[in-house]
DNA sequence: TCTGGGGTCCTAGGACCC
DNA sequence: TCTGGGGTCCTAGGACCC
């Protein structure tokens, strides 16, 4: 398939958990405001915060105890991700108001294939109108970028926030990609920059100019992939199937102290498994595979897993492989994480069990915008629509989107 | 008083098979 | 006569992203 022609935009929320908890509270509007865990446990790191808090120079991931240094006004929210996933959801109905072709990536980012539906000259047109429509609909910022492939799409919408709208085209590679920090670069983390400045290669500019052979020399394939997009080189398709396709579905828990307590430790691991058990649950899966991950006091990781021939989907049956990978892991040093993950998920069609077959078809099927818009009248009541849709939905809502940041914190 | 929790993809080596 | 070559599966670990 040639890329040429093709027009894709990708839509990036503007910090959206703080601006949806901003759109649902009022009076956080305008202030620094962080979501964050529960700053008493030792996991308290900034999740998202507003434009105006990062004015005090309070970022994602940032401890709590910082951010509070950083800017004493800082207003803290706890998440409160059933909301996300509503606001998600009305949001990606919105675009598959323009075009079949979405794929969610993340909650609040995702690609439109929209070569079919618009000419080059009308796609800044539509974007606006996308844009305009989720800030009067949802109360929400986004920033949108317009390419012919995804890795340009992606550069773009991180170009300009909050409400920003970027085209960037291949022609454009040169003067506005190549001077940036190599950093920059989606898929180029801290060790992969590290890696290419130790070959004197700073921005994307340098990457590009390095011949391909150069760069699979330095890092391998990667570096092959990345020398591609650094030529604004990708052909992969936006597939709105993917994010049906999910592989692994796990939950971990860095503890409130390092733990050296087996039976405490092995208690944390009947937990996990049992949220595992009941999100496979939920979402209609059977697994094939058993992972358990710990982290020590020190940060060193270590895993181990194991694949059955029988599916895995019971909280007996996860709680008991799981137990014992952790023990044929454990070296009895202090415990700061653990982590259970069943793997090799498949969709239980061919499954005899009946019990995830309702629970399947649920989630598999993309609720009618109708229902939504209905569903967060209910839950924000009529009178807040004229600012948004804010919607209420049970169940089923993880469909829309590959939600980073999951479950997990349903409780709080 | 460092550094959460959810994921995906890739690599590399060994087992095993034809 | 030293013992090919390819493919797949499994496992451990690392990098990256939101």
């Amino acid at each position: 398939m040639s890329e040429r022609g093709r027009i894709l935009f990708h839509l990036d929320m503007n910090s959206f958990f703080a601006s949806v908890e901003q759109a649902h509270d009022p009076s956080l509007k305008g202030k620094p405001v962080a979501v964050a865990g529960n700053p008493k446990e030792r996991k308290g790191i900034i999740i998202t915060c507003s434009y105006e808090a990062r004015a005090y120079g309070v970022y994602t991931t940032m401890p709590v105890w910082e951010a509070k240094r950083k800017c004493p006004s800082l207003l803290f929210v706890t998440p409160t991700f059933e909301r996300y996933r509503i606001a998600s959801q009305a949001m990606f109905a919105i675009l598959r108001e323009y075009s079949d072709l979405v794929e969610p990536v993340s909650i609040d980012e995702g690609y439109v294939d929209v070569t079919s539906v618009v000419n080059g000259a009308d796609a800044i047109d539509l974007a606006k109108t996308i844009q305009s429509r989720i800030l009067r609909e949802l109360d929400l910022p986004c920033s949108i970028g317009i390419a012919p492939n995804k890795f340009l799409a992606k550069m773009a919408s991180g170009m300009k926030k909050p409400m920003g709208i970027t085209v960037l085209r291949k022609r454009d590679v040169a003067h506005v990609l190549w001077p940036l920090d190599v950093e920059k670069m989606h898929g180029v983390g801290e060790k992969t920059a590290n890696k290419l400045r130790e070959h004197s290669i700073h921005t994307i500019g340098d990457l590009g100019r390095m011949t391909e052979k150069q760069a699979s020399e330095v890092l391998g394939q990667h570096g092959e992939k990345l020398w591609r997009r650094a030529h604004g080189i990708d052909s992969r398709p936006v597939d709105p199937e993917s994010v049906y396709e999910r592989k692994s579905v796990g939950n971990s828990k860095t503890l409130s102290f390092d733990e050296t307590s087996k039976p405490a430790l092995l208690q944390h691991i009947e937990q996990l498994s049992g949220k595992v058990a009941s999100r496979l649950k939920e979402k209609g899966y059977v697994g094939y595979g058993v992972h358990v991950q710990i982290r020590y006091h020190d940060w060193q990781n270590r895993s181990k897993s194991r694949t059955f021939k029988e599916p895995i989907y019971r909280q007996s049956d996860i709680e008991k492989h799981a137990k014992k990978l952790f023990l044929e892991l454990w070296n009895l040093e202090p415990v700061r994480l653990v982590g259970v993950t069943v793997q090799q998920l498949k969709e239980p069609g061919e499954i005899t069990e009946q019990l995830t077959f309702d629970s399947y078809q649920q989630v598999a099927k993309e609720e009618p915008v109708r229902n939504l818009v209905e569903e967060l009248q209910k839950k924000y009541g009529k009178s807040s629509i004229q600012k948004g849709i804010r919607i209420r939905s049970k169940g089923s809502s993880s469909s829309f989107s590959k939600d980073f940041l999951n479950d997990h914190n349903k409780e709080e």
